[in-house]
DNA sequence: CTTGCTCATTAGAATCATTCTTATTTGATA
DNA sequence: TATCAAATAAGAATGATTCTAATGAGCAAG
């Protein structure tokens, strides 16, 4: 039985509301999109899902609902190379890597201690509260 | 004596011809734009910084020749965040720590052996060929 | 040298992602 | 059910970057 962090469909509505945030269709929706299909789709590829199942959500609105389900920690924002911003479900600590043929990212599990261990190259005076990884390369496949 | 990949002014125009490439006074202009202060600016702020140089330099040809100078690997592009890529002269392997109260940028040396240590969290199959490390939070000063 | 050719630069238009603005709608609360 | 804040929608506006077309510069062959 793993343990993760990952938000759920079921959990979203709770952590809205304890936010003071409504659960809107929308937000939930967007969520269910990132949860359902992990492969780190862009605003628009979400607004291009979204629409499928709710013909008049706007663009204006999926990057409203990314944005807060960004600030509710229950998605991540990824950036990597200019280029628009990729979404994935928050889960557990991972790093990305970045396939430099396909285009494709993929998340890489973080071994627990990892993060820490990377954290004691910090000079005194630096305290981060994230750590971001990011590989690129090749996957033979 | 320390050993770093760093390119000078002086070793640019044989790493350019070197690639088949011109030396021009733009590109060496924008080198050492990059070498003399490494802050992390934009491609806005070196044009800016340029044209104090150079005023007939235009917006375009500092977007090409920073391009040309990731291309000859001695600048590299650094992304975190939307918002506009930033560029630094190559130097050794270093990660990037970026104060979230200043929006400032600053390296950080990695001990040898940190990367290869990192990637030994990729499965099998999976061939990076560079690590990104960034940190975000705050510096005591 | 000087003609020709390729590479670079310039200026401005075009594009793409994102944010902003304003009006409308929704939903919880009194 | 009336009220009021929060959320959504549509399109305009912004900002960074790339593209396009014209001009300029430097090297190579004659």
């Amino acid at each position: 039985m793993s343990e993760t962090s990952t938000a759920t469909p079921e959990s979203l509505t709770q952590t809205l509301t304890g936010s003071g945030l409504r659960a809107t269709p929308q937000r939930e929706l967007v969520f269910n999109i990132l949860f359902e299909k992990r492969d780190h789709p862009t605003a628009d590829e979400v607004f291009t899902r979204a629409k499928a199942e709710m013909p008049t959500i706007s663009l204006a609105t999926v990057y409203n609902c990314l944005e807060t389900l960004v600030q509710c920690r229950v998605v991540r924002a990824v950036n990597f190379e200019r280029g628009p911003t990729r979404y994935c479900p928050n889960q557990r600590p991972h790093a990305h890597f970045h396939d430099e043929q396909t285009g494709s990212t993929h998340d890489i599990d973080l071994p627990p201690g990892l993060l820490d261990h990377v954290k004691t190259i910090l000079p005194t005076g630096y305290e981060a509260n994230s750590v971001e990884i990011i590989f690129r390369g090749k996957t033979q496949s």
